[in-house]
DNA sequence: GCGAAAAAGGAAACCGGTGTCAAAACGAAA
DNA sequence: TTTCGTTTTGACACCGGTTTCCTTTTTCGC
């Protein structure tokens, strides 16, 4: 237990040990060629002194390093948290650590910023969080750049390689098969910022469903949003005047879908006695509003999991799975129509 | 423009300069003692190159790398992720990079990882959030192992040098006399957890400041809870059923807060008209609840980029404050009492 | 007990930068 | 043109690992 001073390097703990440096980096890692009592002397000598490998070292002899990346610009916070915490539950015990780098998709140097930062920090690989992850030309950066990346989305963007995805068109479809069997007819759908896949991959769900079941969805079921609460209220406020009107409404996610509670509370539309909201993402926000909210949540979490395993491992993630099922979280923004 | 292939080396630009290594690296770091003609030489090789420093051979030769760790546990997603955009702005246009860790303050082995993992990554320092910054062990094992760290935290917790800080108190006391000159005189307090430094402060605050106005604080009207949403529902509950009834509760934070929000609710009272609320934070929720929240802001993003400056450069921080006011963010969940 | 093959271990070079210190180039003064 | 004192520049060792290649030791069959 030395008291601080420079940390121990390979060179102090070969001459302890009485062996050569060449010993003691086999000892390291795991070298099948060595003597039973060597190894023993050795990994001794590498307690009593608590020698760790200086990492910085190795990635210059290696000539890769262990730092994994994380590029997200998805405004919602519980989102890229849980899915850093997943990509923790992957390298824990590992040498990997996790560099986060939040992107600006509206800064025209977005793709000269992230060039730079690759090059720069020299990452293992990066994990590309959506919206941005369904920016082609980013994926093509990381190609060129012999950078290893891997794409979480809603659909089938990339090679299995360099993708894990959730279902949302099929989990949309799901959430108005349930609305339907409870009676609703007229039900509203407000999308997400047009150019978003998820926005895109949801919205043929809700449509593919709807035809389904020979429901016509006019103009007037149909509002735009962006994603963002102020959105949702807009778009809802849109719905609920047209008449005759929506008994239900899906909203794209959560945010938008709280907006849409504010829009009906301002207009005295109870939910879910004459209103009944969906959303989509799980996010803190469904449990914590009044009435708590019915919504889709997908496994984020097992999901980043996977991905970081496919970066770092990717044999041994062969067998984990590229496309994971979201559920429907029941709470109590849905009823019959009244 | 060299397509992919081996990035090009120091070596590689000294050679097509026609100079020393040594040359170029002085050239990279902006050594004065440099003749003009020959840095801009040695620059038009290293663009024509595309040449970028390997950081790990850097950081190996300068015995320091530059990463700089976030150590964090705090429940709110926001709010770690803003203080992760606020340490970015410090070091964008830096070679630093930041690795995240969030740490489990109930595991027993806490500790033990986090010294792990110091001594694998050899962090440049650690930003410590709270509520985890408030462990005072955590900050003796970093100056132990010789890592740098600065600590946010709600009060002088440490040296200025490892310091920034908000006054949480201090605002308590500001929301408690603003409540008080509204007209409430019976409010009640929904406590953070115990052993939580913020916690202590805003009670604290709170007990100090309806003191001064010579107001009551009975045992009925403090409850105790854990910052998470369902702790405030129950202690709402406790501070509801008490009579004569509050009419103000003051939560030391949003979640609770909006715990306390569905409390009332249940119980058929009206927010603002029957019951004010105030919460800590000023998290999304609290716009995005029914109505919108009052709450006390501050600001995560400033404070974050003053630490990372702290850590990373100290002598230009010197100006930077150590201590961050607070605010009030004035929404719909307050009223005179009924 | 001997020789050969296999296993174990070591010397030296290398990864791509930086620090030290001495040599070279330069400019001004003699 | 020399000389001397400053700049500039370069050679070389070093940071702490890994890799290559070669030597020494061990093991084992006969």
């Amino acid at each position: 237990m030395a008291k601080s001073g420079p940390a121990p390097t390979i060179n102090d703990v070969a001459r302890v040990a009485g062996v050569s440096k060449k010993t003691v980096s086999r000892v390291i890692n795991r070298s099948p060629l060595l003597r039973e009592a060597t190894r023993a002397k050795v990994e001794k000598v590498i307690a009593e002194l608590g020698y760790t490998p200086n990492p910085q070292a190795r990635a210059l002899a290696l000539r890769r390093n262990f730092l994994i990346g994380l590029l997200h610009d998805n405004p919602n916070a519980q989102t890229v948290l849980n899915f850093q915490e997943g990509v923790l539950d992957a390298i824990r015990d590992t040498e990997f650590a996790l560099v986060v780098r939040p992107v600006d998709r509206h800064s025209p140097a977005m793709l000269d910023d992230i060039r730079n930062f690759l090059e720069q920090q020299r990452l293992y690989g990066v994990l590309i969080l959506p919206p941005i992850s369904e920016n082609d030309d980013l994926a093509a950066l990381c190609r060129e750049m012999g950078c290893g990346y891997v794409r979480m989305g809603s659909a089938a963007l990339d090679e299995a390689e360099h993708l894990v995805q959730s279902n949302d068109r099929e989990m949309v479809e799901g959430v108005v098969d349930y609305l339907v069997k409870l009676g609703h007819r007229r039900i509203g759908l407000i999308e997400g910022p047009s150019g978003f896949r998820s926005a895109f991959e949801r919205r043929e769900g809700f449509l593919a469903a709807m035809h389904r079941h020979g429901l016509e969805v006019p103009p007037r079921a149909l509002a735009q949003g962006n994603y963002r609460f102020d959105s949702g209220h807009r778009a809802a406020n849109e719905l609920l005047s047209a008449e005759p009107r929506v008994t239900a409404i899906f909203a794209s996610n959560d945010e938008m879908a709280a907006g849409a509670y504010h829009a009906a509370r301002e207009r005295g539309v109870e939910v879910p006695r004459q209103l009944s909201i969906v959303g989509f993402d799980d996010s803190p926000i469904a449990a914590h509003i009044w009435p708590p909210m019915t919504t889709v949540g997908w496994p984020i979490r097992e999901m980043a999991k996977a991905a970081a395993l496919k970066l770092v491992a990717p044999d041994s993630s062969e067998a984990l799975p590229s496309s994971f099922p979201a559920r429907l979280v029941t709470r109590n923004s849905v009823a019959e129509p009244g």
